[in-house]
DNA sequence: CTACCGATTGACT
DNA sequence: GTCAATCGGTAGA
């Protein structure tokens, strides 16, 4: 329980890792104490064949570790802040897996703090809320997620986490592609971000 | 070197 | 619902 999800699980195709995240846990261990959720909120990214990629026109400085193996963290700032993503399929393949929201299951109050926030909901609710629950920054760029330490991810005790209802949307956020459904949410959860409309309801 | 702008958020009407 | 602050990455001069 709580074991690191193999490299073997982000070594596949783009899409099925994005859907397959949804439902697993978030787990983030600090010296200030322990921190974990239930992924809700996940789109995925295409690397050459995806405008909206950030790898899309080539390799930068900024985007390496796309670039790199499975199973590693890329960490990006925008607009003054940090958004993470895993990396996957094979090196040399560009895509990665945005992680957009959480459910805080553990170490509220310590998420509380680092928000200065007191509202569950909203703790963890977009990609960069996300990352100051968890004080993930830049420097967590390229950390591998299979060493079960730090920062990883792993499938959930719980029962009703394993196989969730998933619901499909275009992504969020984005200037081109808005056609594509490459963002997946766990259908119903309160904890998702973007409009209503888009919180899944319906299947 | 400067100019532009985004995979966002939070404050405000 | 609308809107502007924010700043590092990238492209172009």
């Amino acid at each position: 329980m709580l074991e690191p999800l193999p490299r073997s699980f982000y070594d596949r195709p783009v899409v099925q890792v994005a859907r397959d995240l949804l439902g697993k846990l978030l787990l983030r261990e600090a010296p200030e104490g322990m921190v974990a959720g239930r992924i809700v909120e996940v789109e995925a990214y295409q690397g050459f064949d995806d405008p909206a990629a950030h790898s899309f026109r080539g390799r930068t400085p900024r985007n390496a570790t796309m670039f790199g193996p499975a199973g590693h963290l890329y960490v990006y700032s925008i607009h003054a802040r940090f958004c993470m993503n895993v990396v996957t399929e094979a090196e040399g393949t560009p895509t990665a897996v945005l992680l957009r929201a959480v459910e805080p299951r553990e170490g509220i109050e310590l998420m509380q703090t680092r928000r200065d926030l007191e509202k569950v909901r909203d703790l963890a609710r977009g990609p960069a809320r996300l990352c100051e629950a968890y004080a993930i920054d830049r420097a967590w760029d390229g950390w591998d997620l299979t060493g079960g330490e730090g920062l990883w991810i792993a499938q959930s005790d719980d029962a009703e986490d394993a196989s969730p209802k998933i619901f499909t949307s275009p992504r969020i956020g984005v200037t081109s592609a808005h056609e594509s459904l490459l963002r997946f949410v766990i259908a119903g959860s309160p904890f998702v971000s973007g409009p209503r409309r888009l919180a899944g309801e319906a299947e």
